[in-house]
DNA sequence: CATGAATGAGCTTTCATTCAT
DNA sequence: AATGAATGAAAGCTCATTCAT
């Protein structure tokens, strides 16, 4: 028990200084979201995480890491999100929809993160390249997954170039977040997500109706 | 006729005096695409442009300036063309068409361009703001003409949520964009229009399909 | 006749020649005062005088050198008005009377000079040094020369340290223009003659009229 | 005892921390006197104080920002030792005497400080102006106290306009301070008190003893 | 003579990074 | 581990001066 109750209380230490890594991450996001990756100053993260300047250049090589950290941190726990979410519905369809609802919703959970996602996927690119490279690579992994799928079931259509759907998904949903990110009135994100599947899947043509009747 | 041919040399003269200041914009705009913006130097562009460092002050309030009528400058040409492009077709699908290959066009014509407003819209924001956006906004405002006309015309769905077919069109082309700028192998960027076009008219979707047979 | 006529205008033309030379140092005076030396650019003097930056240089060999004519020009002119009214009146005190209602008139006059004199006297010293010391001790010799006369006359004391007693009426004179370059209300400055003229010939002191009693 | 001891090298250790901004000032006044101030560069003062050029923005806001710190700083220094000599005297007449005294003897032992009185009173106006300002009005006050003691006294004249004997008095006294900063040989400033005085006292003129003949 | 566009040396200031404590 | 004072390279920008027109 005694033993027990130690090794606990070590981790709960090694978990605290670990918070001193996470706390310049969270602090280093906070400042870049508000002000950019540039016009943010190594000493307003410090200030913003309340530690001294030179204790971030104990957890980070130099500013830039500090950001590839941060990509690959939250690249890999939002993308198990992201995996779990479409696993865990049935059709294609419902995958689809599943995994545009939680992309919204995680991104409007955490709106730096979403700042730094949109904002920095650009601008920093050569910095974190391989990381943004990474998330945005298993994200479209994912849409080929669920076309694939849905294509076999019949739910999608069979002549589609699917490197291009993809990219057609991926930009209107980031689209969808862009404005949101940029509007006044925070109106609600996740919201969007069925009126948008229903674009991706139907299209704006009446084309397929029209041929019904 | 001696008169004219003097007027037209102090054009030209003009012209060449005034080419210092689109040798600078040029200049930048290389500059800014290839190490962007805050990690360009105003030296770097004054080589690049063959001018004394001091010289571009004589043209540009201060770096933030150049940006600013870059923007300013490209915005209302490339607009210009768009507008053109969709005023020059018969139906709203092919307006959409049109405006989108010409989109393409444009930004493979200028890779440089085409980096700056893609890595820069998000960047600089506070800086040029006013010029992407409205830039974006007259974007919009074409697909919303082309969505409501082609609305009445019968060609395109009813209901549907204007704001939303926006952003998906815009995010589409954008990301078609995107991966062009960073993928290695330089394929045909304006291939990709009728495919585009083709998704965002019938969706990924087999439901209208399925519903004929 | 003609030739007369021709040559009168030649004069005018070099006059105004001449008065391009002019031109540029009133301008220069007038930035100077307001803003001072340093702070004050070849650019807005050439813009105050209404000529082109490079005209300057064609009249003066450099930003410094427009000072050192300045001083030159006004010492003289200035001096010999001092001079004048000294040589005019009839016994010492009136001498020194004349001379410090003539200082402070003129520089009532053209503050601009009364400012570049005050300010400029320090500021700039290794500048226009040689100019500013012939004028001071121009004025100083005046003085000397007022003294001595006064003491041969007797209504100047025998047992003065001429050298001090220059820097204790030049001092107060100055020290009185100061006040009013720097007051906000503009009261008449010559009238601070005749009282600070009887300070200097019967001090602050009650002994001499103590000794009366 | 110990902590005594502890907190003592803590204070001389404090000390010499703010000896870094006392470092700077001195190495800045040195500079300054020596070149003047726009002249002096930032690179200069912080090779004087032997520190990087850096350094120096971690104890001042800018260059200005020296210069008014120097007055701030100087300014209550000298005061308290102007007051406290004429707090010390019985007499108007001597309390006179030891503030001129103690004046030149200041100016004498720091002719550095001197120098940026006498040359930034004027040419820096707009940075230290308050500070500059602030020290000439505490000035003109006790002159103003001293004199209406004496005349309280009996010992000065009571047909006096105060405001005009202040600044009569001022201006030798600074004039004195001038001529000998200017001067080659470097004689005994404080010397020049008691003939001083004297002529604020009796003036130059005869009048009161050719009244007693 | 006059112009004013062009120059580039030189300045102030910032800030990522280091290191003695 | 943590600190934060110190560093100094590097950047943006100004402006006296030149010179082709």
């Amino acid at each position: 028990m005694r033993l027990e109750a130690l090794s606990r209380e070590v981790k709960i230490n090694k978990k605290n200084k670990n918070d001193k890594y996470h706390l310049i991450l969270e602090a280093a996001v906070k400042v870049f979201a508000r002000q950019g990756f540039y016009q943010s100053t190594v000493a307003q993260i410090a200030r913003e995480a309340g530690v001294a300047d030179g204790t971030i250049y104990l957890y980070f090589k130099n500013k830039d890491d500090i950001l590839v950290h941060f990509f690959q941190y939250k690249t890999k726990q939002v993308f198990e999100r992201f995996r779990a979410e479409v696993n865990h519905a049935e059709n294609s369809l419902d995958k689809l929809r599943n995994l545009i609802k939680r992309h919204l919703a995680e991104f409007q959970r955490d709106r730096d993160m979403a700042i730094l996602y949109q904002v920095g996927t650009h601008q920093i690119d050569r910095l974190a390249e391989d990381q943004i490279r990474e998330m945005s690579k298993m994200y479209q992994d994912l849409i080929s997954e669920i076309v694939e799928a849905g294509q076999q079931e019949g739910s999608i259509r069979k002549d589609l170039y699917v490197g291009l759907v993809k990219r057609f998904i991926l930009g209107g949903v980031d689209e969808v977040i862009n404005t949101w990110l940029h509007s006044e009135r925070e109106y609600d994100l996740v919201s969007m997500a069925d009126p948008l599947v229903e674009l991706f899947v139907r299209g704006i043509g009446t084309l397929g109706i029209t041929n019904d009747e």
